[in-house]
DNA sequence: TATTATAGTTTATATTATAAACTATTTTAT
DNA sequence: ATAAAATAGTTTATAATATAAACTATAATA
């Protein structure tokens, strides 16, 4: 009946950020910070079990001499996310 | 954009305990242990959380000389619930 | 040349979820 | 009659989480 909901998107935060990726090219660590309205320190941090999980590729350049953080979902996270949101189903009747 | 989800009703097994309290009358603690497929610590430990934050009132009687715990949805938990659901949209598109 | 801003990461802490251990009683088997 | 198992939970211990605070490093500004 009721499904597990995969714990990893199953987060406010990280759901927000594979919920905002979803529906882009690539996303700036910046702009993700902004529009999930989150401290840099907790997006820091569930961006990196994102990437662990191979949800979300990150890749990590320079724009002129700053750091640049640039995320990408993967098919494995467009995956797990269609697979939450229809887990998900269950509970919301 | 993305509304805060009500930390109390983001849990798996609340969140089951609660989509399943707002479809009947009532409900005994076995039926929610069996449906849930919870174990009984942690279904009694997160009824109690739902039960202190006013969203489910518990009834504790006996049946003949057992012990039976009975729980209903309150208005609101009702209310929480709806507003839950409402806000997980943004995140689920 | 201090001071503030940018772009993050690391660490500490408080909260959670969960299972394991426990209590209390009742039913069943020997 | 009494030992064993089942019922109906609660309490406690522990591992995982989410989060903010503190920190690093560099760049821009006053």
């Amino acid at each position: 009946m009721f499904k597990d909901l995969d714990p990893l998107l199953h987060s406010q935060l990280r759901l927000a950020v594979v919920s905002l990726l979803i529906s882009v090219d690539s996303a700036e660590f910046t702009w993700l910070r902004e529009k999930t309205n989150s401290t840099a320190g907790n997006l820091s941090v569930q961006l990196d079990k994102l990437s662990e999980a191979g949800y979300v590729s990150i890749e990590k350049t320079f724009r002129g001499k700053r750091p640049l953080t640039t995320c990408k979902i993967t098919r494995k996270g467009v995956k797990a996310f269609e697979d939450y949101v229809n887990s998900l189903k269950d509970y919301i009747k």
